[in-house]
DNA sequence: GTGCAAAAATGCACTTAGTGTAAAGATGTG
DNA sequence: CACATCTTTACACTAAGTGCATTTTTGCAC
C-alpha cells in the first residue's frame, strides 16, 4: 500500500471518485427510474454535483453508463494482458473471456445488458464499450506480438473473439435472463468455451466430434 | 412507369423519397461543412422540408447517416440471400462481403467511412449500421437453417464474419485512404477474401501452406 | 372536376442536452 | 500564510428532440 503504484496526486484520485460516483448515480437513476425517465440534472443531484460537472465528465449519459461497462471489460484485457507472451494469442483471448464469467464481473454487466437491451439508444453505449474492448485487445496483441504483427490478422481475430463473446452473452441473456445462479453463470461460461472452440475451428463441424 | 413492382401505394414512395432526400442532404451537409458544423436545420433546409419533418423520418443526424450506412450494407445482404440454400453459411457469408467491394457498393460506404473516421460521435452510426447487418445475416442464416439451428453458432459466426468485413475495411482505409481505383479496390478485396481465409482455418496458421 | 377522409408536413411552444465563459472554491507548494 | 493551479459552479446561450394543433397534400369516389 502506501504511495500509490500510480502516481496519484489527491487531485487524481478526488477525480476518479467523482466520475465514479457520477457513473454510478447514473446506473441507480435507470435502476430506479428506467430508461429515458430521468436527466442529466437527476444524476448530477444524485452524484451531488453540478449538472454542469457533469458534463465535465462524460459527454452524456450514454457516456457514464458506457464508463461502466468499460470498467468491467477492463478486467478481462487484465486477465489477457498478464497470459504468457509464447501462448498463441487466441488461447490468451478465450482465458480472458472466461474472466467474464466470474460472478463479480458478471453480475454488473448482466443489470446493465438487461437494463439497456429494452432500448435502442441505450444500446449504442453497450455496443461501444464492446468495440472499445475490441480495440484494446488489439492494442495488448500488436503489442505482445512486436512490428510484425499482421494488421489484418489482428484485427479480424480480435473482433471475432469479441463477436463470440457478445454472442455467447446474448443467448445466455436470451435463455437465462439476469440470472446470476452458479449453474446459470456455468452455462455463460460453456457458451464462452463453445463459441470460441467454434471459432477456433473455423464454424467447420457441428459436431466437433 | 405504370403500376410499381413493390405494393407500393403513391404514398409509401413519396415518403421514402422524402426519407432519401433527407439522408442525401445529411451527407450533403457533412461533406461541404463537416462534423459538427452544421445542424438539423441546415439538413432540413437543404432536403427542402421542415425542421419538425426531419425528426419525423429521422431521430437524429447520426439517425439520419446511418441509414446511408444501411442502405448499402443492404445491398451485401441481398447477396447472402441469393445464395443457394445448400451452400455452408460461411461461404454465402463471404460471398455476400465480397460485394462490398463492388466498386458502386464501396464508395458510398467508404465515403461515409471516410468523414465520419475523425469522430467519436459519427463512428457510431457506422458501428450500428454493421451491428444492425449483423442481426439481418443471423436472420437470414437462421431463416435459411430452419428452427433446428444452433443459436450460439449462428451469433458467433455471424458476428465473426462481419469483424472480419470491418477489419478489412478498416486496413484497407488505413493503407489506402479513400482511394477507389480499382487496383485499390482489388486489395480491399484481397483483404476481404484473406480475412474470411483466416476465419475459415480458425486463425490457425499465419500461412496456411 | 368536386368533395371528402386519411395522411403527411408544418408551426409553435416547451423541456432537455450540451458548451463557453468567468467567477468562486479547493488543493498542492514554498 | 501566500500563491499558482486545478476543479467546481453559476449563468447564459444554441441546438436537439417532442407534443400538439393546424394546414397542406394526396388518394379515392362520385
Amino acid at each position: 500500500m502506501s504511495t500509490a503504484t500510480t502516481p496519484s496526486s489527491r487531485r487524481e484520485l478526488n477525480k476518479a471518485a467523482t466520475r465514479r460516483a457520477i457513473a454510478d448515480a447514473a446506473l441507480a437513476q435507470l435502476r430506479s427510474k428506467g430508461e429515458g425517465n430521468f436527466t442529466v440534472e437527476d444524476i448530477a443531484a444524485e452524484a451531488g454535483v453540478s449538472r454542469r460537472t457533469f458534463f465535465n465528465y462524460f459527454t452524456g449519459v450514454e457516456s457514464a453508463l458506457a464508463s461502466l461497462a468499460d470498467r468491467f471489460l477492463e478486467h478481462a484485457l487484465e486477465q489477457f494482458r498478464l497470459r504468457p507472451a509464447e501462448e498463441p494469442v487466441l488461447e490468451s483471448a478465450r482465458a480472458a473471456l472466461l474472466a467474464l464469467a466470474d460472478p463479480m464481473t458478471a453480475a454488473p454487466i448482466a443489470e446493465l445488458f438487461s437494463l439497456t437491451s429494452s432500448s435502442q439508444s441505450l444500446g449504442r453505449c453497450e455496443l461501444e464499450a464492446w468495440d472499445h474492448c475490441t480495440d484494446q485487445i488489439i492494442a495488448a496483441a500488436r503489442e505482445r506480438l512486436g512490428a510484425g504483427a499482421d494488421e489484418l490478422q489482428l484485427r479480424a481475430m480480435a473482433g471475432s473473439v469479441i463477436a463470440c463473446g457478445k454472442a455467447a452473452m446474448s443467448v445466455w441473456f436470451d435463455e437465462r435472463g439476469a440470472d446470476l445462479s452458479p449453474e446459470s453463470l456455468a452455462v455463460f461460461r460453456e457458451h464462452l468455451v463453445t463459441a470460441v472452440g467454434m471459432l477456433a475451428n473455423g464454424f467447420a463441424a457441428p459436431q466437433p466430434s
